[in-house]
DNA sequence: TTCTAGGTTTAAAACGTTTTAGGAGGTTCT
DNA sequence: AGAACCTCCTAAAACGTTTTAAACCTAGAA
């Protein structure tokens, strides 16, 4: 690669000192008027540009965000960086992306890595195995040193930080609110293992629904998926019981997915049969037929909201209390349940 | 944010010099020995990491990869970067991400932004409005520098760089080719306007495969979508002639879906009555009904391949050719298509 | 005693930038 | 003539690190 171009450089072709150079580029009134046009003209013709390694390393300041997330191919993520990028970008900061591909070491690296100098500050959405652990304290050394930090979706609420998450409790009480309403009797819930926090809550919300109904809840009908097996399996056990749901609330777009096709090759007719309504924030369901009803989450709002807490905190001279902001999740009915 | 421990700090507090400090860490054998554990102790104790910001500057390169994707909601796209990250991370590189939002001007400030001294290497692909304006000064402009640079999937041959590209041509072919195998007898392509290149590539390799069976090409049979407007209105264009298709070659995975769609609700069987292939590398086309045929994009190993040619050309002291690496593409067979 | 060798430590430059404080040289005012 | 004030420019420090060259001891050899 051809040596860039520097403040030094332009400095020695023109007899002059750095510090010239530095200040006839700012158009600085402390310079004569053609030593200055003379410089910009030469700085302009090999195309200078200050190396922002050295800004960095100066003004203590990286004008980066780093963003660490479970999975990248996924669309809830995918659209959640892309919330981040467009806030962060608008404010003058650039993202950087690592992936902790639901492993803690790889997420504790990250976070070493990332917090040399290189990042202002960090938004995290937290490895499965990281929750499995229950072991955060990667996580608390980072607020010990008032790192700023935003946490999303994923999160644990004994973390003192930032915080933005989906209203998943409401947003499954509405759903099952909207099987109850439609008839079904025999709602099914299919989520994570519990220590998956979003399976948690969304189970919570669906239960709150059941119990404010005075419908009793049946353990049969809550199915914990484990991710580590064989996903297809797994849910096709749903239809196998003599006294099968005819109603499903899965916890995401795959498993809603993966349900409906198990439901049809049982040769189920969806919504009168079996309703279905998943969590997603992807287009699967939207081609799928019938096209799935969903509980909509905002992916995209959720990273602007990330970013921009971020950001003032970043930006902030002085500690303030930390932030939970709940994006509210609703419900969009498409042709996998009956109408009210 | 607590001031981070620096070599200084810790000088000062032994009362040594920075360069005794920064060799005691590296257990240096110029250092004594009680020197050195002091220090090494004391180091640990306030975890002392170096500023990375300040090793980028003087070893004059950052170990961060730049990539300019046009769209990151977008399962091709994040599964090439899954790739890059993973590659690049094996090599001790880390990955920073810009989208340009499939705008020009976009794509030049990102390459702005990211090779003023933050990135080491480029991977890029070019952005829709860059391939319509056919203006590529800015990446000519980096080409001059020998600035490291791979263009993936969307490329432009006149482009003197690294590129990864699939054999567009090859897979659009083959789908073609196995349509005739199975008695179709008109065939459509549902492709992109021109100046995208990949959809004028998949065009070739359709057209090819007509000429090779002695097929006359039926101007009526290519539908060139316009991605500005409506796509289910243009798609289902395709079924209202007098004359219909018996089998589509879609273009990408969202294309095909809709024409999936606009089939069924005209009444049409899929397979029997038309028969649809898709380019894809999303879930979507695994959950339609029935689930769409594919060429494959092996959208994991494009990225590692780019990584792997930015991180070598990187790396190597001198000059050499450029190189082009072409994935080959191949045919997934589910039930949208008639077996032979 | 003086020299040498070896062990331990430090000064200084380098990476590229910005900024504060000040210096040179000229002009103007008293 | 001397003070005061411009205009134009520069030196040097700072950010945090590594590394080369050199300096300072002390012990042992001559």
């Amino acid at each position: 690669m051809k040596q860039r171009i520097t403040l030094k450089k332009i400095a020695k072709e023109f007899g002059v000192s750095i510090s010239t150079v530095s200040k006839a580029l700012k158009d600085s009134h402390e310079i004569g008027e053609d030593t200055r046009k003379k410089i910009q003209a030469f700085a302009n013709y090999y195309n200078y540009k200050p190396n922002s390694l050295a800004l960095q390393l100066r003004n203590q300041k990286s004008s980066v965000i780093g963003v660490i997330i479970p999975e990248i191919v996924h669309h809830f993520f995918s659209t959640v960086i892309r919330g981040i990028e467009e806030f962060a970008n608008g404010k003058g900061y650039n993202v950087m992306i690592c992936v902790s591909n639901e492993s803690y070491e790889k997420e504790v690296s990250n976070i070493n890595v990332l917090t040399n100098g290189s990042v202002d500050g960090l938004i995290i959405s937290i490895a499965r195995e990281t929750q499995e652990n229950r072991d955060y304290k990667h996580f608390n050394s980072l607020i010990d040193d008032d790192f700023p930090l935003v946490l999303f979706d994923r999160v644990n609420e004994k973390l003192n930080c930032d915080k933005v998450i989906i209203d998943d409790v409401g947003g499954a009480y509405k759903a099952t609110n909207h099987f109850i309403s439609t008839g079904a009797k025999r709602i099914a819930m299919l989520t994570t293992m519990d220590y998956v926090s979003v399976g948690a809550l969304r189970t919570k919300g669906y239960l709150k629904s059941l119990n404010k109904h005075g419908i009793e809840i049946d353990k049969e009908l809550i199915f914990k998926i484990d991710d580590h097996l064989d996903l297809e399996a797994q849910i096709s056990q749903i239809f196998e019981g003599d006294n099968p749901p005819d109603a499903i609330l899965a916890v995401n777009e795959i498993y809603a997915a993966i349900a409906l096709q198990a439901a049809k090759s049982k040769g189920l007719v969806v919504p009168d049969d079996v309703a279905i309504i998943g969590f997603t924030s992807g287009l699967i369901s939207k081609f799928t037929s019938p096209p799935l009803s969903m509980v909509e989450q905002h992916g995209y709002l959720m990273g602007q909201q990330a970013a921009e807490l971020l950001i003032k905190r970043i930006e902030s001279e002085h500690a303030y209390e930390y932030k939970k902001e709940v994006m509210s999740a609703n419900l969009k009915i498409r042709q996998s349940t009956k109408n009210s």
